[in-house]
DNA sequence: CGAAAGCATAGGTTCTCCCTAGGGCAAGTC
DNA sequence: GACTTGCCCTAGGGAGAACCTATGCTTTCG
């Protein structure tokens, strides 16, 4: 079977025109080169020196070998650049999920921060849609992730870092002039966002329990998927939603001009995590990224701990 | 150290995303395939496949790698590839020596038979000048010659092929009329090739006892380097020459019109041999080479044996 | 919850790599 | 022409790598 060494050795041999001055080269005993080069020969099956008098001399077929010898060997160096390039971060992709309303508060800084730090690599943010995001973690396919949610899913850790206050929007100003109760809660017409994750999404169950100790049953008008489309169509006085305090003062001065909002009575939190799989030592890249992003949402929410 | 084995494994296992399966392709037991990429990873200081639940991922390493490992294989097949072109003389250089007037019979013949046979390969005739081809072979640069004047060259393994008759020429048809003896031999004004070499030449050596023997000393006129010189100067009757029939037969007609030709008496004879190290395995260009050449001498020369 | 799939570990065998020691041949030297 | 030197080869042995079977553990699926 051919291998590199015994390509590295060959091309030493063919440069230098001797097995032992190839041998002192490259640290070896002369009879390991001599062996070596037999068994390149072997493997293919032709002479590559004539062995004459003092010293080698190459064959015609050394001298065709040589260049994809050559070619061979500096495609295995440079592989390994390759990946030691991306150990150093100085290229490569970094892959990170992120999940929720997390996005929000984070995404784009945490990519400018990275990139900041590591201008020659490709970041990923995987999972503007939640469920990739549990499915790509439960696949491996991502290492961690930062989200909003945390699940009580099996095989998955997961380590709080911030909270934000939940907080009720509308354009009525009276509604949002004192906090929000249970039963305000349960009268009001609402649009709630992440509709295809109400059964796990944290906080639809928070304000479902909520509800629930007040004896009320919840009750939306609206159900749609993002955050944004929730917030404007409460801009347009269609309803009152329920959001992040972190989602509305970056998203309603900017889709939902003139509402107002307050919080909820008892305040509710959500809570924003690391999730990884349990067990799982985490990459380099992995690291880095939740280092940049515990650091950016405790600086825009509430840190815990 | 990183090797070929490892990088197929790896490539496997990144396809199929699976040791077993990889296993199986390549036809090992699954924990060698770990063994091998365990060890990938050990080398390069970085984890390349996420082991998770059943199966595994690759990493954004491993992302990185793959197109490198690739091309490293290719470079890897390539490198066989071409010698087994080689091996089978669809391509490469053919090297051969040849030396004295046996380049007049066979040279451009004998590289025209080669590349009718093998289109691909590339024809080098060694040693236009004679002290190269010898030199040559003691040093190994070529494996087998064929020359025209055996040496009794130490080392060397000599097999006589043909042979081909001394003839004297001269522009007058008096002096060609009948064989020339050693008497009218020593009394002729000549032109002599391959001044270089006279001590070894093995024609000036058989006319040197030719003369000796009838009691004359041998004495030339004129030295020259090339066969070619010698005819020419003969066709401006400046002098006669004595060469090999061939070299007359092939020359004369275009260098010395006019000329004419015939015997020595006693007659005498150059032989053409193979010749090579003693001991040599020749490798198949080689035998090739001696294959043809002795074909294509013989049919022009009177064969030996 | 049991069965199946898939990776890791353990232990042992075989093969490869590399070493030291010594033989043989060619080239250069006295 | 014998001697010395340089260089390759062979032999034999020890360390490590590669590979195998058997088994255990975790995840996934019915």
């Amino acid at each position: 079977m051919l291998s590199l060494h015994q390509l590295r050795c060959f091309l030493t041999v063919y440069e230098l025109g001797s097995l032992t001055a190839a041998a002192d080269e490259l640290g070896y005993a002369q009879p390991s080169i001599s062996e070596q080069i037999r068994s390149l020969e072997k493997s293919i099956g032709l002479q590559l020196f004539r062995r004459v008098g003092r010293g080698v001399v190459p064959t015609t077929v050394a001298d065709t070998l040589r260049p994809h010898a050559e070619a061979t060997i500096a495609a295995a160096e440079e592989a390994l650049r390759a990946v030691q390039r991306v150990k150093a971060f100085e290229t490569g992709t970094i892959r990170f999920g992120m999940f929720g309303s997390a996005r929000l508060y984070v995404s784009a800084t945490l990519v400018t921060d990275v990139l900041e730090r590591y201008p020659g690599v490709r970041v990923e943010i995987i999972g503007l849609n939640s469920s990739e995001v549990l499915e790509d973690l439960r696949r491996g396919r991502i290492e961690a992730a930062l989200i909003a949610a945390p699940p009580t899913n099996e095989g998955l850790e997961v380590l709080p870092v911030a909270r934000d206050e939940l907080v009720y929007v509308s354009m009525d100003p009276e509604r949002t002039a004192t906090p929000v109760t249970a039963r305000r809660l349960a009268e009001a017409q609402l649009v709630m966002a992440d509709t295809s994750y109400r059964a796990t999404d944290s906080m639809r169950l928070a304000l479902r329990k909520m509800l629930h100790e007040a004896g009320h049953n919840p009750q939306t008008r609206i159900e749609v998927e993002d955050v944004e489309t929730a917030i404007e169509l409460t801009g347009r006085g269609l309803a009152d939603t329920v959001v992040h305090r972190g989602a509305a003062t970056e998203l309603v001065p900017r889709l939902a001009p003139g509402a107002t909002w307050t919080v909820l009575r008892p305040r509710q939190y959500e809570t924003f995590a690391i999730v990884h799989r349990v067990n799982a030592t985490l990459s380099p890249a992995a690291q880095l990224m939740i280092e940049l992003a515990v650091a950016r949402i405790r600086a825009v929410a509430e840190p815990i701990r």
